[in-house]
DNA sequence: ATCCTATCCTGGCTGC
DNA sequence: TGCAGCCAGGATAGGA
């Protein structure tokens, strides 16, 4: 599924072909992906509009929009599972699944495709509405060690949530959660506030490596849905230490990766070198 | 504060 | 071969 490696993808990938281009119009096959505007609205928004910027925020794409030298609002999209960006030339056939079509001055079409329709493309004159509650961005340089020590000693909750929640850190999913998790050692079900410095300082270097390395194989696609813009599968599955690898030897230890539901998601750890939380029995005071 | 469930969707898979 | 039923999964809302 598309997490901060693959938005990052499609991101540098669709910035040539957009920045500086001026949308021509729009034509909206499916209303909810827009996410709650009209589509009167929206073509009203966007057409005449100039891309002056591509640019990425966790899983979310933003297109910064301009209209005779003035900011006139940005394109939001969100790919969630099985979302595309395209940016292809006239006579191209974007299938049975496109939601949006934004034709561009140069003859070229901005298609978002999406097979399950939990995508949106948003147009929005405040960022703040769809942004403004994200995480930190975990490669950027605010997110340190110490500080993620604080945040999961500040929580009760247990890791594989915590990290999926774009509240607490931004653009990891779950994929990545579960390669970090292993890479450093600790077990999905642990309690965050029993984390110690020394594992909080391997969590946050195994999510740097993690996203860093995937970023440089143009992430992952272990199934028929994430394909870069340019239609090329990412490479970074070939990498996996224990997502989608149920049953198989852990790469570290032999021993076999196990899979568990963890907050309604699919799991995958090596009991070895995650070693599961101990039950805490009740502290009863005399 | 945290957890749990339902919702949104479709294609692919399983089992009969 | 056909078909019903189940499942995955990011984000969010509402209830416990």
């Amino acid at each position: 599924m598309p997490e901060l490696p693959e938005v990052e993808t499609v991101v540098r990938l669709i910035r040539p072909r957009l920045v500086g281009r001026t949308i021509a119009g729009a034509r909206v096959h499916w209303t909810r992906t827009l996410g709650g505007v009209s589509p009167a609205r929206f073509t009203r928004a966007v057409t005449g509009a100039r891309v002056t910027r591509v640019w990425r925020r966790a899983k979310y794409a933003v297109l910064d929009l301009e209209r005779e030298a003035a900011p006139a609002g940005f394109l939001v999209g969100h790919l969630r599972m099985t979302g595309r960006f395209h940016v292809e030339p006239p006579g191209y056939d974007p299938g049975p699944h496109l939601r949006v079509s934004l034709p561009l001055d140069d003859g070229r079409t901005f298609h978002f495709i999406d097979v399950r329709k939990f995508g949106r493309l948003w147009f929005t004159t405040r960022l703040e509405t769809l942004l403004g509650r994200l995480g930190p961005e975990p490669l950027d340089d605010d997110f340190t060690a110490d500080w993620l020590l604080a945040a999961l000693r500040a929580k009760r909750r247990q890791l594989k949530p915590l990290l999926l929640d774009q509240t607490f850190l931004a653009g990891l999913g779950n994929i990545y959660v579960d390669e970090a998790l292993h890479r450093s050692g600790l077990h999905p079900l642990r309690p965050s506030q029993r984390v110690d410095a020394a594992h909080a300082r391997r969590l946050h270097a195994a999510i740097r490596e993690t996203l860093t390395a995937a970023i440089a194989r143009e992430g992952s696609s272990f199934d028929v849905f994430y394909r870069t813009p340019e239609g090329q599968p990412g490479q970074y599955q070939d990498e996996f230490r224990v997502y989608a690898r149920a049953g198989q030897p852990c790469l570290a230890c032999g021993t076999p990766v196990e899979r568990l539901i963890v907050g309604q998601r699919g799991t995958h750890v090596c009991p070895t070198c995650q070693p599961p939380p101990r039950k805490r029995r009740a502290i009863t005071r005399p």
